[in-house]
DNA sequence: TAATGGGTGCACT
DNA sequence: AAGTGCACCCATT
């Protein structure tokens, strides 16, 4: 492939055509589904927001939240440049550290991304992918984190258990936490804002949401604790799909990350065969730095967090640049999601393409498709291959502050459905789920191996606080400001080459740093 | 050398007639005193107790644990064969696993080695050298764990740090913890007892006391808080005499450990230019497997420690086997031990050896001294080279439950001399001590750069609590019981040779579990 | 199971 | 991509 040029492009115009991206992204086919697990996996499942029909109107404090872990996902699938800093910026205004990782949760679990904390202190966390179970006899979820899949190295990590036991000398060494992908949050004592920034957004090891995994589940609790009934719902959802689709099917999405700068679009599956610099085969492109205004927009507005610690005072950011907010739907497009009874999800856009790509994407399939599609069309579609989003839009209630955002077309369909039909499955460790009464408003629409009343019961426990949104206001369309603003790349650091991403990063404090209306 | 015939002898016979050790131990010259760093440093600076004229009179509940400490000590000293696991069996009946890393502290402080948790849970801590400070330019006493001196490995520590600064290259790895030194401590369910085993008795890194130690600061808080006030003296003459004689300066006791097997007694430096194998030149002994009788003795008697922690009544072990009991004197006697106005600490004998070693021996001089010893001879001498022991030697009025243990003679010295002389300071960061009022009985013999009131003030805040041991009274010879009972090695692993020191340890249970009596 | 070993999340330093 | 102390885990036997 012409990848220089394509990458010189792209590195250069991606800026102000974001559309390229996908172009690129989609050039590469996939390939090496099964025997990757070394190779670094880029999860550009992407299908970022659609603008067409968002009327700003969110009014539920999560919302914003919710509507910025879309912004930030749409900014990161668009930035699918390994080994450069996305930063995000329109991001709540976190009152504490421990605020972070529930958003970012919110962001990278539908991307079968589990992220852990890797670090933490007062003015800094930084996340990683949490590393995977070794004794994978237990379940074969491994959820995130460098599966011990065979690498080309001696010294795969199973193949150093095995041979530990085998021989039965002594072997500490694991070599599982070889993911660079970092989410790297720094609070700026001057700006007096958290900071995020992701770094090296690729993966040594497939992509796999796992529902049954404890640290899933404590993220549900949260989310139910703080009645972030959107992002509960958008998740049972979620779920649901998952196990639909492909129960505990782990799907790599390999990629090559780290220090070849390859790039992989959510659908494609490349060859790399090596975790840091095999992707070059059939390989996507390379951008090299996008870069995307950083436009820096805070969440200058209230936090009324207090009861609700997600919860953010709706603020739409004025923000300037977006410059490559066109949504990424070409997983939509690539995958044959087998059967999504919906596509769009309450404030977790990307989810729709998560799943499709967890659950229901052949590579092989994904590979027609991403040898030829036209992005630029798809950019303009709202939400194409998302069979009812414009179907089930509703009126939001609540948390709709989004704006012309086409892919919250569908938002509101699983809420209600859920709410109405899904019956309340909680998911054993098992693949199959085990429909119990949710101590809060979790619904799912298990699913495979279904209890009976799946359909039917639908206990509120716990649902008192539920606002009205629950039940058929999910901010469905209003979620994202029109322009996208609350969230977009700052893109300082893509914008400069990194040419040794084990450079200490800067801290990036948003060129635009304060002050800045925002519409609400 | 005819090391192989020398390891063989000692490995087969030490069980027997432990003074071997001695003899081979002292037998390896010592070397490259401040090129090391990367040799295991096996500190047996040893001394065991003295057997000369202990009565056994101790009733603190504290001295038993002191005694314990000091037993263990004496094991472990010992037992200077690494790759080996001395199982300590009369220790204190723990009922908190957070008892346990106070005691070892006592135990190992002395010896210079500042031990931290590597891994814990309900029925397990795994404890492990303190990791040497990188940046070495806040306190250049890195205290224990493995000193970033220089290695021949290209990627020397502080060599790699360096580089680091200076290229401004990511290098995330840092070869520091590499000490095999470890200390298991398991919780027995069905015995309903914690044992304790240390493993690869030997160190990649020079030992050093550093009073300045911020854990350390915890552990004579600890200490004070528990009125564990023989504890405290001790360590407050530690400290005294660890800046009376060599303030900060890290004498390596260089030794080779791990796989080599390598023995080298406290004041023995080795060649030791590699970590693993290159002490065979001038070696020691490896004593394959020490067998001492791993009788177990529990303190089946009541633990009064509910108020203070540390404290156990007083149970002499009945112990059998104490296979090679005797003292280790060498590095008294090697040691050119600056001025020690006393060499006797109250519960913790091989302080005596540590601070001897640590701050007044000189590696030549050890050397010639550690050539030719009379081990058994000094086996049979007290403390010789402790110039006061026999002069300070005071009947215990507490504490003192040991009998015949020679080394115990000067113990009551410094409690005595502190109390009424010491002043009482507070070790500052630097190696000079400030003049402070403590908040309990801590009395320092600061030192150097001590404020002026030095031997007058000694404000007895806190010391209500202060049984009359504190006084006068510390258990001086009567720590440990006739036999050392209360502890010895237990060494069932010792006497199996463990080739690969990577074999997991079988779990050691005591053969003779429990019920002796303590002859208090 | 108890025992024994190790991985790793994550906040302290 | 701070290193590491520590504990919550898990795996194996
Ligand atoms: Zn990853
Ligand atoms: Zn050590």
């Amino acid at each position: 492939m012409d990848q220089s040029a394509l990458d010189a492009f792209h590195g250069e115009l991606i800026q102000t055509s974001p559309s390229l991206d996908f172009l690129l992204a989609e050039d590469s086919p996939l390939s090496t589904v099964d025997t990757v697990g070394t190779g670094t996996t880029s999860n550009t499942e992407s299908s970022g927001p659609d603008f067409t029909n968002g009327t700003p109107s969110w009014n539920d404090t999560a919302s914003l939240n919710n509507m910025l872990s879309e912004n930030a996902l749409e900014s990161i699938n668009r930035q699918r440049s390994q080994n450069k800093l996305i930063h995000l910026d329109p991001i709540p205004d976190f009152q504490d550290r421990n605020e972070i990782k529930p958003w970012l949760q919110k962001i990278f679990y539908p991307q079968g991304i589990e992220i852990v904390i890797e670090r933490s202190d007062n003015i800094k966390v930084v996340f990683k992918c949490k590393a995977s179970k070794r004794g994978r006899a237990s379940r074969k979820q491994a959820g995130c984190g460098s599966l011990p899949e065979e690498k080309e190295n001696p010294e795969s990590p199973l193949a150093v258990k095995r041979v530990q036991q085998a021989n039965k000398k002594k072997r500490s060494v694991s070599p599982y936490n070889t993911c660079p992908f970092r989410v790297r949050a720094t609070y700026s004592l001057k700006r007096k804002k958290w900071n995020i920034v992701v770094m090296n957004n690729g993966h040594s090891h497939p992509l796999k949401f796992n529902a049954d995994s404890d640290d899933y589940k404590k993220f549900k609790n949260y989310l139910r604790e703080n009645e972030d009934w959107d992002a509960v719902k958008k998740f049972d959802e979620l779920e649901c799909r998952t196990r639909f689709n492909l129960p505990t099917q782990p799907q790599p999405i390999p990629c090559d990350c780290g220090l070849t700068q390859e790039i992989e679009s959510f659908n494609i599956v490349l060859p790399t065969s090596d975790s840091l610099a095999n992707s070059t085969d059939k390989t996507v492109s390379k951008p090299r730095h996008k870069s995307t205004r950083k436009g820096n927009k805070q969440m200058a507005t209230a936090l009324s967090r207090n009861s609700t610690p997600l919860g953010f005072l709706d603020k739409s950011p004025s923000q300037s640049a977006r410059s490559g907010q066109e949504p990424q739907r070409i997983k939509q497009e690539s995958t044959g999601a087998p059967q999504e009874p919906h596509s769009g999800m309450t404030g977790l856009s990307p989810m729709q393409n998560f799943d499709t790509s967890m659950s229901g994407w052949d590579p092989n399939t994904l590979t027609s498709q991403s040898e030829e599609i036209d992005f630029t069309d798809l950019f303009l579609r709202p939400l194409p291959r998302t069979k009812q989003d414009p179907i089930f839009e509703k009126p939001q209630t609540l948390n709709s502050p989004g704006r012309d955002q086409p892919w919250n077309a569908s938002k509101n369909f699983m809420d209600d459905l859920q709410f109405q039909l899904a019956p309340v499955c909680e998911p054993s460790h098992t693949s199959n789920a085990h429909c119990i009464l949710p101590s809060s408003t979790e619904a799912h629409m298990n699913c495979d191996a279904m209890d009976a009343g799946s359909q039917h019961e639908f206990p509120h426990h716990r649902v008192q606080q539920q606002d009205p949104s629950m039940l058929h206001s999910s901010p469905a369309n209003g979620m994202l400001s029109s322009d996208l603003g609350n969230m977009h790349l700052t893109g300082q650091q893509m914008q400069v080459p990194h040419p040794d991403p084990g450079l200490p990063w800067e801290p990036q404090h948003s060129n635009d740093p304060h002050g800045y209306s925002n519409d609400f």
